[in-house]
DNA sequence: CGAATGGTCAACCGAAAGGTTGAATATGCC
DNA sequence: GGCATATTCAACCTTTCGGTTGACCATTCG
């Protein structure tokens, strides 16, 4: 795991942590009620958000004895400005790309 | 392998097939040359290959006998799109676009 | 035809992923 | 202090991943 994106997408791949995420989406969690959903170990969601926290798209701290889960969106975009170079504009070449965000970015500002 | 966006994002989480990906962004290619700036064996960079058309994210057209690979941008479109879910992304940005191709073109051939 | 080129297949290998279980470590509560 | 709660650690297991090599098809060319 060489590259931050690579760790980005690996922790994206797993259905599980997916489902994860999805549900930080709507609050921060503790670690027991993150694996409450689950038919897998503590030990195995645990293991989970290591993933992701390792991958920057959570961030975790302790309060008390229970451990708060929080999304950390940044690692997201990271990969989702990758993505977007493909997803977003059909096999341009390089050059036309970089014009249109010019125009983009300069036009909109948004 | 479940749904599609494991294989999306499992694809996604190689830096080999990343950088194959930014190669077929300029334009289409035959897999030996796509294998060439690799250091690594043909059979594997076909390997790579068949992920990636498993993934949806390239197609695949023999020709003669010669296999020509093209980049196929909607498997990339949602796996972007369950991305976007996780909030309010800033458009594309243009300065951390070119860093992280530039980061995947300058590893392509390591 | 036979030889070179393009690409895959099959068997193998070491390392990593994803899960289990049971013990260990903090922390909070009575 | 002692017990319950919250979470991780360590060891283990099985499957998958990413790579190698050598043999094997398919196609073109001389």
């Amino acid at each position: 795991m060489t590259e931050p994106l690579d760790a980005t997408f690996a922790a994206l791949a797993d259905p599980t942590r997916r489902a994860i995420l999805v549900m930080l989406l709507e609050d921060d969690m503790a670690v027991t009620d993150v694996a409450d959903p689950f038919e897998m170990s503590l030990a195995a969601i645990s293991k989970h958000l290591g993933i992701l926290m390792r991958a920057g798209l959570i961030s975790q701290e302790k309060r008390g004895r229970v451990k708060w889960c929080k999304l950390e969106p940044d690692a997201l975009r990271d990969a989702s400005i990758w993505m977007q170079s493909f997803g977003q504009f059909e096999a341009v070449n390089l050059e036309a790309f970089e014009a249109f965000l010019e125009a983009e970015l300069g036009g909109a500002g948004d």
